[in-house]
DNA sequence: ATAATTGCAAATGCTTTGCTTGTGA
DNA sequence: TCACAAGCAAAGCATTTGCAATTAT
């Protein structure tokens, strides 16, 4: 059946090929913040031969379409997302990378006040928390 | 006479030449946030001959230091501006590229407790907030 | 003196693009 | 059918690096 993604296509009107299919399948069933690298590797194994391009060619166009989501998070190349409902921020552990998302709608309040108070409507924002574990 | 940024070369034991001292001069004297490009644009009216190869050296090596820190906004080159004593966050205007930086003390101690709360020592993080001017 | 730094050009890493062939609606 | 997409390799852009010549301590 159709990925999750897939049908977001439909409904936008981007055009589905093969290869396209293909991504937004993987990318429906990937729970984490793959790159480039890693995608076209997971994408790979279903079809060997589609290419690099392409698959920078589609996140590309996913992520115009607002459909998954990029993030350039620090020292690392980009990587992406399924773009969800629910707005939310990152938390990186700055020793294993790995990633966990939040949301606070406190802090997401006072962007807008600050924002606003500067004399700005706020468009959009960055929130990345980097942090270690405590071992308890 | 020495820049703030020359000095604090010195505190460090951050060896100085000709080059790395216009930099520095540079930097101390700029109030905003020059990319690699336009800082080499800057300096080479002191001196024609400065490579910009030095100048990507010198910026890593003074952020390397603490003396000055590096900003990877969405969407520009990495830009740069002296260290500042007090820690601040930047809102950057989508229309024109201008940054107004900002403090919000609420803001900072949510986001230590939303790190405590997932199990996290915060120990770096990124806000910035993207907006366009409220005309009045 | 001599270890570090410069300038240059070449190399890098990620991402985009031109072009020819293939394909979805 | 035929505008658009894929694959490939080449180009682009910001940044880094190897090397021979120069300089700071």
């Amino acid at each position: 059946m159709k990925s999750d993604i897939e049908n977001k296509c439909i409904e936008k009107g981007v055009r589905l090929t093969e290869q396209r299919k293909l991504v937004a399948k993987i990318m429906s069933e990937s729970h984490d913040h793959p790159d480039v690298d890693e995608l076209h590797k997971r994408v790979s194994k279903f079809d060997s031969k589609i290419s690099i391009a392409t698959v920078y060619r589609t996140v590309k166009l996913f992520e115009e379409a607002g459909i998954i989501s990029k993030h350039d998070f620090k020292g690392t190349k980009a990587r992406y997302e399924q773009a969800s409902h629910e707005h939310h921020d990152h938390l990186i552990d700055i020793n294993t990378g790995e990633i966990t998302e939040f949301v606070n709608q406190d802090i997401e309040r006072l962007q807008e006040k600050v924002a606003e108070k500067l004399g700005y409507k706020l468009i959009d924002h960055r929130l990345e928390l980097y942090g270690s574990k405590i071992k308890k």
